[in-house]
DNA sequence: CTGTTAGCGCCTTCAG
DNA sequence: CTGAAGGCGCTAACAG
């Protein structure tokens, strides 16, 4: 049988609401019957339900994330954040709901359920279109939010990575190895992080000199496969690049296969780097040149920021900008080039 | 402002009443009636507040799994079986609570809250114990729940792989390899897997005719870390062994830098095996032989098992024992040996 | 110091 | 076909 402040006070002979000021730790209680009443819902076994009092109070002690769609659920980038954001949100003695997009429903929606239903405090969101409507839902429906990402209006709290500066580092890095003809495979265009990345390739070759060309140039969805085909795409013509670098691990790793598939040698022929630094680039075949984004901690400090959001305190810095760093692995050639 | 039911109602001229039974779909609600109902909750945007709905109906379309530490989020195999489930989950519609130990918290009472806290259907649990006192309050709470692995009560639904045959498939390679002096670095004792991978080695030896030595045995707490210190331990008597089995991977990964530290090479001087086959063990170098548990999966079909007890419908089967896969990589040696 | 009253938003009898 | 009433379990005034 359920144990509710009803049994207790039955059992107790004092009234519901003194029972719940004694067990909510109220000064307004008399030592002994406090006492009393704690001993009754120890030895029942007491838990107070919570749908109850989330229903009364508003405020639920749980933090929510979306989950794009289903398959994001085996995205190591997603993962990463996901463990930052957890670990950090039983420190503060929150829950994670994790909600994912329903079959045939709209994204959108997926946050309306979620803030309306009144089940979460505050929401992480991540991985953003450069107009992103749930950011603008979140804001009119003024529910506690905080970003990983930048989109045009920046009117919210968020804590980035420099993806200019990354991938700025990378064609440096690149054109130091001798590279003229670097291709980029980019993300989708609507996702917000493309645009930096793409400035900072075209800022990283005009520094040396070259100016960008269309045709080195290939979209990839961030998948593996995209990146694969991406690459073959960037490899057949006339005068290919010798060095292929990808907005993200995933697309540089497949585009890694694609090169191999050609017959070429990543490092030797060509050069291939990504973006994230997700835990298999460090093993794969070779290991990705990359730029470390630090998600899991990035994930952390997300979810300081939100609880700082949460209990309307002032942030300590609501833009956080982190500076990326370049992680030289064998697939940019090092031990090979000069 | 708040869209509940009661705005609708005002709006719209009906009551309260009829308007929940509009939304849910009712028949007993004159067409046009519904349709005037229906397209104001739309403009309104209306979504109903679960806090209440959960308090009245006692379902929640929600499972729970407990994260037993918070250090757990980071744990590869972990987050496998999250994504497992997560993924299953969201297929069903159901949302996925992630509930951290608290600090300082005892781990039942973890598990106390979130059942008797009315926020969940069920459960998920894994890595149990032998006398495992969450499952025992699972049952007796009549708690819907499904584990991950068996315990010595077997009377509630689980699914695990067969960890003795898994054992003694790695302990029959080693032999097969040409190893007699084979190692066992033991999980924590208290955990249920323990003893079937325990007595999986002490069969695999006894089927090359040798019989298990106390001083081969060394014991770990599951971490990179006790792995290390128990190679170690094992490697300094005076005949130390030529293999060593652990009963997870990361184990196996401390033991193979434990190696490599004492100046033997791993797969050349002495043969390193692990249990699991979380995604890091194909990289680690050398890759790990090991025994693939294929968690990510085993995820999914604990969910549709759960999904299964929460709607009280009869389990297909109530008790699934899949069997592992040895994988066998060069950690043990398998092309310089023969 | 303790109890009464009044909802939070929803759903479900039970009457019309 | 529609509405009124009651209650899920909890907390927060407001009285005594």
């Amino acid at each position: 049988m359920k144990i509710t402040l009803k049994t207790i006070s039955e059992e107790s002979g004092l009234s519901i609401t003194t029972v719940s000021r004694a067990l909510a730790g109220y000064d307004d209680v008399n030592e002994e019957t406090r006492q009393k009443i704690v001993s009754i819902a120890e030895r029942l076994g007491y838990q107070p339900n919570l749908a109850a009092r989330h229903l009364r109070s508003k405020h639920t002690q749980t933090v929510g994330m979306v989950i794009p769609l289903t398959s994001y659920f085996s995205d190591p980038f997603f993962m990463e954040l996901l463990s930052g954001v957890g670990r950090q949100a039983a420190e503060y003695g929150y829950d994670l709901l994790l909600s994912a997009q329903q079959p045939g429903e709209d994204e959108l929606n997926t946050y309306r359920r979620m803030v309306a239903s009144s089940r979460i405090d505050g929401m992480v969101v991540a991985r953003i279109l450069k107009e992103d409507p749930r950011i603008t839902f979140l804001k009119e429906a003024r529910h506690p939010f905080i970003v990983f990402g930048r989109s045009n209006a920046n009117d919210y709290p968020y804590i980035d990575v420099d993806g200019e500066a990354g991938m700025r580092a990378v064609v440096q890095h690149l054109t130091e190895m001798g590279h003229r003809r670097i291709a980029l495979i980019l993300s989708p265009r609507e996702l917000a992080f493309t645009s930096a990345r793409y400035a900072g390739y075209v800022q990283g070759l005009r520094a040396a000199g070259i100016e960008p060309e269309e045709t080195y140039l290939a979209e990839g969805t961030l998948s593996a496969d995209s990146g694969h085909a991406a690459a073959l795409r960037l490899l057949d013509q006339t005068t290919p690049p010798t060095a292929i670098a990808a907005c993200n691990d995933m697309m540089a790793i497949g585009a890694m296969q694609a090169v191999q598939s050609s017959g070429l040698e990543v490092g030797r022929d060509i050069a291939v780097t990504g973006f994230d630094d997700i835990p298999p680039s460090a093993h794969a075949h070779p290991p990705l040149t990359t730029v470390r984004q630090p998600t899991y901690l990035i994930g952390r400090q997300a979810l300081d920021m939100l609880i700082q959001v949460i209990r309307q305190e002032p942030l300590d810095q609501s833009h956080v900008l982190l500076m990326p760093e370049l992680v030289i692995r064998e697939s940019s050639g090092t031990n090979r080039r000069r």
